[in-house]
DNA sequence: CTGGGGACGGGGCCC
DNA sequence: TGGGCCCCGTCCCCA
């Protein structure tokens, strides 16, 4: 019945079940007609090229990664912004705190660290994964001139969608990814078509009106997770994102940046 | 204008 | 390898 929930979630995880099972053990799982995959689709591995990395910098809340949605004509610059420290052992973060919307545990002993190119793994299955991976990297490495291993073991990137310019380094990353083109699951009382099951399990919970995410401070109920972690922002005295230029803070990246571009700083 | 909810997309991780 | 789940994030709408 325990579920995976890092970072102890299962904190303010709903009461109920676990989420694949409420609700679309009925007709709405029969929605799921995931027959559509055409996997046809996958490419050859003849296209090489390196491509942008994806670094997990946007997942400490650094500045660099916030004026991607800024709005192109905004002058603001991306420093008018920091992340909030919420390292104060504030009352009123305690539901933010063990999550990983908070930036993970240095903890480096529960590390797993790849000997090739010093990459931290968060268990020792991800690191045998992740070496797995250098393998297959060797197999690619003619796909992907790449002379520096330690420093590009993030860049190299052998399979191409074809549908879009995105670049990925495993066959089962292009997979996933092919899946937002096909969309091969389909809400039967709709028609709507989704990537995933449970993309379709959400959306079938606005037709079902099933909420199974509740608040634990005011038993608001949520159909989405996500949701709900935002609405747990609202109970807190110190929000999450907070503005670098007037300290006032924010309970979700987007009012932070309505906040920077419309009131506070402007033409900072 | 601001704050918040609803709906959804996508990458990563674990089994 | 694939499915399921999690988290982060965005966009839109409304009060």
């Amino acid at each position: 019945m325990q579920q995976r929930f890092r970072d102890g979630v299962s904190k303010w995880f709903c009461p109920q079940q676990s989420t694949g099972s409420q609700a679309i053990q009925a007709d709405p799982i029969s929605a799921m007609v995931p027959e559509r995959y055409p996997l046809a689709e996958l490419p050859t591995k003849e296209d090489s090229s390196l491509v942008t990395t994806y670094t997990s910098a946007a997942l400490v809340w650094t500045t660099s990664a916030l004026p991607l949605s800024f709005h192109p004509s905004s002058p603001t610059t991306p420093s008018s912004i920091a992340p909030l420290d919420l390292s104060s052992p504030s009352s009123s973060g305690e539901e933010d705190e063990g999550r990983t919307s908070d930036p993970p545990s240095p903890d480096p002993s529960d590390r797993f660290q790849c000997a090739h190119c010093g990459i931290s793994c968060s268990s020792r299955a991800a690191l045998s994964r992740h070496q797995l991976s250098h393998c297959s990297a060797g197999t690619n490495a003619n796909l992907v001139e790449n002379s520096n291993m330690a420093d590009s073991a993030t860049t190299r990137a052998a399979f191409r969608c074809k549908h879009c310019p995105k670049e990925y380094n495993s066959l089962g990353a292009l997979k996933m990814h092919i899946r937002s083109h096909t969309l091969p699951c389909v809400c039967t009382t709709c028609g709507k078509a989704f990537s995933r099951p449970w993309l379709l399990r959400g959306h079938i919970r606005t037709h079902t009106g099933e909420r199974p995410f509740s608040c634990p401070h005011c038993n608001r109920a949520f159909a989405d997770r996500s949701n709900l972690r935002a609405h747990l922002q609202t109970h807190s005295e110190v929000k999450k994102y907070q503005c670098s230029t007037c300290s006032r803070t924010f309970s979700r990246m987007s009012l932070l940046h309505k906040h920077t571009v419309s009131s506070c700083c402007p033409s900072a």
